[in-house]
RNA sequence: GCUCGGAUGGUGGAACUGGUAGACACGCAGGACUUAAAAUCCUGUGCCCUCAACAGGCGUGCGGGUUCGAUUCCCGCUCCGAGUACCA
């Protein structure tokens, strides 16, 4: 019989179901193999072809691993809760399940007809009650516990409280909240049981945060980050808000580290591996609290004629700033001298120089008692009377100034230090407590000073800095924004938000900001440095705050620039700072006082320790990762287990999960706008307490799936403990690279905590991991534009002189690509629009794939909307049935598309079903056709070109058991030579090839192992038995059935045959021999002789002399079994 | 901008640690079988020169380098794809 695969495949795949020949054993003494594929989101569509590719190779796998004597856990289930289907739910009022139930089934159908080998008996689906249980029971584990930093791990909340009881929060080394409380025992013990539950909600590893969301009201939902994109949800295109609610989080940051350090320890593709890195974003630097100098929100009456706290009049800033920066670098003589004595506090009070005081700059001056310290030339009488005038300016303002001459500091330099300091010990403190309505800044400790800190990456161009620039939304931007300054910050402000709602992906080269008025003091080196806003500073990075150093940061310097701020230089290596800025961390320190003349690592170092002993600073890590948000206004997810009583979030108890899923009417929001759950009748814990409403994201279900295959029958716990030791991680996970930075992220999260807790034993889930390439539709595209009735009144336009008139009845206009602009009058508004439009995608049925041409008549019938419009191509335009070709056309009355490679999408209308495929050819062939159109990491568009190609070597391979009549047909001959060789050469070549994940390669090599088998006339039981067993993973249903022609059974756990090198070994090889290293001819030569017998040999060679034509070679190169040149 | 991939005939791709570039397949051309077509089989097929053979020249995105020898290693660029985006 000819190779029969409709029928062949059938009864295998019956024969494997019905015996349940893949189920992996739960007890047994081979070693484990774990095969996993990221599971399927059941969508309404179905498999298409790009589906299967990574099944196909997991399959190949797994089954080869089964030859190979591995105990293989292969499983497959359905991540099966989702927006589809509630979206679907919503226009039709049909309950998720039930679709999803559907939906499954196609998946399954499709995916029995392929022939997968997988363990259904194992089968998961997250929307199962039996199975989300245990997502609620993990996320309940969550909620019990804490991340002690100390042990470096979770642990349950009870230590925490223990170490409350016993300490209070002192000894607390924890990731938590920031507004945690410092208590002792005492005060703990004193709480209330709320104000506990309060407390320990801020240390809990999820927990309820008021975060700021992306909003998402079309679908009413919360998306995570990496579901939007560009200010639009990833999945239906709507637009996104910033939006700020109460939501659940998971403390998944208190992992970043133990999350970035795993990567080093698994054998994954190194571009996820860089993917996680850039989102975990690790930064190691130094936080710095710069103390905020300004009393911005001193009413007039109370800062009238002082400046309540100490400061420069605003308007003289720059001025004041610049003469300051002169005067320090041109000291005089005395004051040099007398700073030598005052610096660091020798005098017990924190001294300042070069210090600007309402117009003026005091040459010394200590801010807390008022007192100023001047140092005169003393040698004109026209100083004596401006100091005259000086001093009493400085009175008005609160301060007094005491006076030394030159001589007098030079040659009495420690009588002067003396007088100084027995003044300021008599002078009482001028209450920092001025600081006028300071009651909405934040107070640094101990000092009474408000501060804003930053995080730097570069904190030793500390010296370099020039302004501080916050995020706009910084908590402190109104409190720091003085009366003359207000207009141009709010301005700002709602310029930026404009911005953000807007298109956020805009220039980033435009440079925006504004001064608030206010100004920090560097605490390096007392210098007064503006405070700005701008929006280039985030604020949910860091501190919400930068240090501006426009000599090392590009985006400073053009931030400098443009509003006229001083560039330092800080570096004796920084050139072309007019220019631009030079991030160098090269060469020594200058204009950086105490690091001066160091090197970046000893001042990097330097300046952590100084931070830190000044008490200004210290040395610190900044992960770009926040915590996840962990809910969806959604109805179709896992319920959160979760009640509330008096505010305050419980546990339900653990022998009440599951929380089902309650019925409700409508799968919309509530009329209050509260979620879906809100609908739900008679849904409240204990009759009395109202359960959460929103549910849990998608990832929640597939972030510890593969545990629950390895024992997913399982009651009493998510599995037990006996089979998650047995089959501890996942061997070999194939996905596709879309969920780097989520699934991905968040299962290896999940996977730590449960180690953590002690309920699993590794520290990384997927030890391995290949992303499969993807498989890429070719599109067929079209412009689309004008929306419907958004033409008004008559236009009149011309296209190559074609007149063309739109009345109130057009109501779309659709134009093809490769029409130019210049093709269309241009004075027409319309036309301007049209080009303003965006592709769009006809389906591909209606097109020819080989002409691109586009049946225009069914298409409209398929989408009568489109009943008025034109049509235009590159040759013409179409309306109503009647093509007008353009005047300077080949007068070609078809209509073209614009076919275009992207990714295989139902929305995109590209979509290739592979039934049809297995209806004509077979699962085998579509098999091995999928893994011969090139590595599994590639993506690729798909085309049919080859398929034939796969679907003859079949038949021949079918043919290779068979005889001229189609009559089985093999010989118990013993085996010749050749064919033996053919034989062992397949063997190693496919195991190689699946070692390494190269399937396409082995495809070839079968094709060329069958091809010299039917040159070679074998018809071998000896040589074809084995033959059948290596192929079997690619092409399982043919092989099966020649298995049991030859009169054999168990074909999934015969051993793979072993590979005897013996097989290929030559006496001859023939050398290529090249001159110059251009390959001339091949000459035969025994394997067995060494460099000098070969090198004669060659030489002695007729053809060989003709080419050295009577030269006398240089050099003859000679490799053992690989080559011969001869070099001329 | 940054990070990571990639570029080989008409097409998909092969060449694993530097050693015969283009395996295998598609497509195309010619032939056999057939009344004809499909299917099947055979032959040829990187480009250039040549009627053809022999021989030769050029060839792995571009320009250099290392080497007896480079698709492979090094330096510098171009283009394409993916991810990310003011991350301090």
């Amino acid at each position: 019989m000819d190779y029969q695969f409709k029928q062949i495949e059938q009864k295998w795949q019956k024969f494997w179901a019905e015996n349940q020949t893949f189920k992996a054993d739960t007890n047994s003494t081979k070693p484990k193999y774990y095969v996993l594929d990221m599971f399927p989101y059941p969508s309404g569509a179905g498999l298409h072809v790009g589906h299967p590719l990574g099944y196909i190779a997991s399959d190949i796998f797994s089954r080869y691993k089964r030859l190979k004597g591995f105990n293989v856990l292969h499983p497959m289930g359905y991540d099966s809760f989702g927006l589809p289907a509630e979206q679907y739910a919503i226009q039709t009022g049909q309950h998720p399940a039930i679709t999803t139930e559907a939906n499954i089934a196609t998946y399954r159908r499709q995916l029995d007809q392929i022939g997968f080998s997988f363990d259904w008996s194992r089968e998961v689906r997250t929307s199962e009650p039996g199975y989300y249980k245990w997502t609620q029971w993990i996320f309940m584990q969550l909620f019990n516990s804490w991340y002690n930093l100390e042990t470096d791990k979770a642990e349950d909340i009870s230590t925490l409280i223990e170490k409350f009881n016993a300490a209070g929060s002192a000894d607390v080394k924890a990731v938590c909240d920031e507004d945690i409380k410092s208590f002792m025992p005492s005060d703990w013990a004193a709480f209330s049981d709320e104000e506990k539950q309060a407390e320990l909600l801020k240390y809990r590893l999820t927990y309820l945060k008021e975060s700021t969301v992306n909003w998402c009201p079309a679908l009413g939902t919360v998306l995570a980050n990496d579901e939007v994109k560009d200010g639009f949800s990833e999945r239906g295109g709507h637009p996104v808000e910033q939006k700020k609610m109460m939501q659940w989080s998971m403390r998944i940051s208190a992992y970043a580290e133990r999350l970035l350090q795993g990567l080093n320890t698994i054998d994954w593709p190194e571009p996820v591996k860089e993917m996680q890195r850039n989102w975990i974003g690790k930064s190691v630097g130094a936080s710095v609290k710069f103390p905020i100098s300004l009393t911005p929100t001193l009413s007039e009456g109370e800062g009238a004629g002082s400046y309540g706290y100490e400061t420069a009049d605003p308007l003289l800033w720059e001025v004041l700033k610049t003469n300051a920066r002169v005067n320090r670098s041109h000291q005089t003589e005395g004051e040099d001298a007398l700073w030598q004595k005052l610096r660091n506090s020798q005098t017990g009070h924190k001294i300042r120089r070069q210090h600007p005081i309402g117009t003026y700059i005091a040459d010394f001056i200590c801010l807390n008692k008022r007192l100023i310290i001047e140092v005169d030339g003393g040698y004109h009488l026209e100083n004596q009377e401006n100091d005259k005038i000086r001093t009493e300016a400085l009175n008005q303002l609160g301060f007094n100034v005491i006076r030394f001459s030159n001589e007098e500091v030079l040659n009495n330099i420690n009588m002067v230090a003396e007088k100084i300091t027995s003044e300021l010990n008599n002078r009482p403190d001028s209450a920092p407590a001025k600081v006028g309505n300071s009651a909405s800044l934040s107070l640094g400790e101990g000092r009474g000073e408000a501060y804003i800190e930053v995080f730097t990456t570069r904190v030793d161009t500390i010296f370099g800095v020039s302004f501080i620039v916050l995020a706009p939304e910084h908590e402190l931007v109104q409190a720091l924004t003085t009366d003359g300054q207000k207009a141009d910050i709010e301005n700002y402000i709602a310029q930026t938000k404009k911005k953000s709602e807007l298109d956020r992906m805009a220039d980033t080269k435009t440079v925006s900001g504004a001064f608030t008025g206010s100004y920090v003091i560097n605490p390096v080196n007392d210098e007064f440095v503006p405070i700005w806003i701008a929006d280039y500073v985030l604020a949910g990075y860091g501190t919400g705050a930068v240090m501006g150093v426009p000599s090392g940061d590009q985006r400073d310097w053009l931030f400098a620039k443009h509003f006229d701020l001083p560039i330092i230089q800080i570096l004796d290596t920084q050139t072309d700072l007019d220019v631009e800025a030079n991030a160098t961390k090269e060469g020594k320190y200058i204009n950086s006082d105490f690091i001066d003349n160091l090197g970046y690592k000893e001042a990097t170092s330097y300046l952590n320790h100084w931070l830190e002993r000044e008490g200004v600073g210290k040395a610190k890590v900044n992960y770009r990762m926040r915590d996840a948000i962990f809910g969806r206004q959604r109805y179709w997810g896992e319920p959160i287990p979760v009640y509330f009583k008096d505010g305050l979030p419980y546990l339900i108890k653990e022998e009440e999960l599951p929380l089902l899923l309650p019925e409700i009417d409508k799968y919309l929001p509530t009329e209050s706008g509260e979620p879906p759950l809100g609908r739900a009748a008679d849904w409240s814990y204990e009759d009395q307490y109202e359960y959460e409403l929103s549910t849990m994201p998608g990832w929640a279900g597939s972030s510890w799936y593969w545990y629950r295959y390895m024992d997913a029958q399982n009651n009493c716990d998510f599995a037990s403990k006996e089979a998650i030791a047995y089959w501890k991680d996942v061997d070999l996970y194939i996905g596709g690279s879309e969920h780097a930075t989520g699934h991905l992220l968040y299962s290896r999260f999940w996977n730590k905590f449960l180690k953590d807790l002690g309920y699993v034993n590794e520290e990384e889930p997927f030890k391995k991991l290949i992303n499969q390439g993807m498989i890429q539709g070719i599109s067929q595209k079209i412009n689309i534009s004008g929306s419907q009735g958004s033409t008004s009144g008559s236009n009149n336009y011309r296209i190559n002189g074609l007149q063309f008139s739109f009345g109130d009845k057009t109501e779309r206009l659709i134009i093809s690509q490769d029409v130019k602009v210049s093709e269309i009058d241009k004075g027409s508004d319309i036309a301007k629009e049209f080009f303003k439009t965006s592709l769009h995608n006809v389906d591909i049925q209606y097109t020819n794939e080989l002409t691109n041409e586009l049946d225009i008549e069914k298409y409209i019938k398929w989408r009568p909307d489109y009943e008025n419009a034109i049509f235009w191509c590159s040759g013409g335009c179409w309306q109503g049935g009647v093509f007008y070709p353009f005047e300077n056309s080949n007068g070609e009355k078809r209509f073209f598309t614009k076919p275009e490679v992207e990714k295989m999408s139902k929305s995109k209308f590209n979509v290739v079903n592979p039934d049809v495929l297995i209806e004509n050819y077979g699962a085998d062939t579509l098999r091995m056709y999928e893994m011969f159109l090139g590595p599994l990491e590639q993506s690729k568009p798909w085309n049919t070109n080859g398929i034939e190609g796969v679907f003859k070597f079949l038949r021949k391979f079918w043919r290779l058991f068979h005889n001229e009549e189609w009559i089985f047909h093999v010989e118990d001959s013993i085996p010749a030579k050749a064919e033996l060789k053919a034989l062992h050469k397949i063997i190693k070549k496919v195991q190689d090839d699946v070692e390494r994940f190269s399937f396409n390669t082995s495809v070839s090599s079968f094709m060329i192992a069958v091809n010299e088998l039917t040159d070679l006339k074998c018809k071998n039981r000896q040589v074809l038995e084995d033959l059948v067993v290596v192929l079997s993973p690619y092409a399982p249903h043919i092989c099966e059935e020649l298995w049991s022609l030859l009169g054999n059974t168990n074909l999934s756990t015969t051993p793979y045959p072993k590979f005897n090198p013996a097989y290929l070994e030559e006496a001859e090889f023939a050398y290529p021999v090249s001159v110059n290293g251009k390959m001339k001819m091949n000459l035969n030569l025994s394997l067995s002789i060494e460099q000098d017998e070969a090198i004669s040999t060659v030489l002695a060679n007729e053809q060989v002399q003709g080419y050295l034509n009577g030269a006398t070679p240089k050099k003859i190169v000679f490799v053992k079994g690989k080559i011969v040149n001869i070099v001329i």
